[in-house]
DNA sequence: TTGATACAGAACAAAATGTTTGTTATAATT
DNA sequence: AATTATAACAAACATTTTGTTCTGTATCAA
């Protein structure tokens, strides 16, 4: 990719991303990316149609890359079926997040985590199919699924707000009480 | 209050909770609300300052109702401190949703679903706050809150999304499973 | 060096916002 | 029934935002 494209590229994702720490998506206008990231208004207009595909792109990009490490490394060895796996995926997962790669947990943070929250759940959910023992048998299925996936957005995002003051251990351990997760199930 | 003001108020409530059943709360503008109500300009901005007072009023009345029942019926004879009656009292909740008082249900099963998430779940933690049995002690109170709170909004979404098959009472089980809860704790 | 293309800046039409004004219609009051 | 108050309406308005199109310039890849 041309060297020009990519500067404004991450020019434009990280004047978004500092908005979004302050401001919401729906108060953020075009006109303040460009002042803030120095971009002309057709530049901006060449890289994304709209402020909604932009968000879109962006959140691909750094979920992509929150989630994608776990991916190999399931691919490598497989433990799915076992149930075994999940508490150190959930704290490794944690662990980018706390170590802030792409900038999840900034954008999580911020008033329009909600926003962020509806792509973190696509990728959970995802996740989750790996690990069927963890859905339980006695409730619909896509309720109990929905419940594992709502409740660990849920908790992360309280995580984060809290500046996340408990270590990626304890909060996955937590989580997996709050869903009734026994190890050896 | 005037007859003809509650006239426009519902007139443009109803507008309103039309249009978001099929657009997200982003792309309605303030004009299609007035043609859809049959409202002048500056009659709308008379009732409301803006779209988004327009929709914090209208949830504030519609989760009133929904809740107002309960808080009675619950001071009438109080439950709290037993832990009895967090089943009947959210299966009596979900009959309100369902028989669709105030067009709750029309609303979160819409695309603007997370921002009426938002104030059901303001309602939720009053709520829970008369259940301190059920917040488990063994991770950080508002970390249990935040799940119980989470969790059920998340089932009522789901649950609404696949049109209510369920009935209240099997819901209401499912989720109390869910989240771990025994009848006699 | 050369050809391609990404950029900046300006100008533009279209749409939306929120305010103001004068007039009409409909309440509540006597 | 007549009067007074006020809510609604319609139109006009300045302002802001959006998304497009243009021209000239700078930068890249070959």
């Amino acid at each position: 990719m041309d060297r020009r494209q990519q500067k404004t590229r991450t020019a434009i994702f990280q004047a978004f991303t500092k908005l979004l720490e302050t401001k919401h998506f729906n108060n953020i206008t075009v006109q303040e990316i460009l002042n803030e990231a120095n971009v002309g208004r057709s530049t901006f207009y060449a890289h994304f149609e709209t402020k909604e595909a932009l968000l879109k792109e962006m959140c691909t990009e750094i979920f992509d890359h929150v989630f994608s490490e776990d991916l190999h490394s399931e691919k490598t060895h497989d433990f799915s079926g076992s149930g075994h796996g999940l508490k150190e995926r959930i704290t490794h997962l944690l662990y980018h997040l706390r170590d802030n790669k792409g900038n999840a947990a900034g954008m999580l943070s911020g008033e329009s985590s909600e926003l962020f929250l509806r792509y973190f759940k696509e990728y959970l959910t995802v996740m989750y199919e790996e690990y069927p023992d963890c859905i339980r048998p006695d409730v619909p299925r896509e309720l109990a699924l929905n419940h594992l996936v709502g409740s660990f957005a849920e908790a992360v995002r309280w995580w984060i707000k809290t500046r996340m003051k408990l270590r990626p251990e304890e909060l996955a351990d937590d989580y997996l009480r709050l869903i009734g997760y026994k190890e050896g199930t």
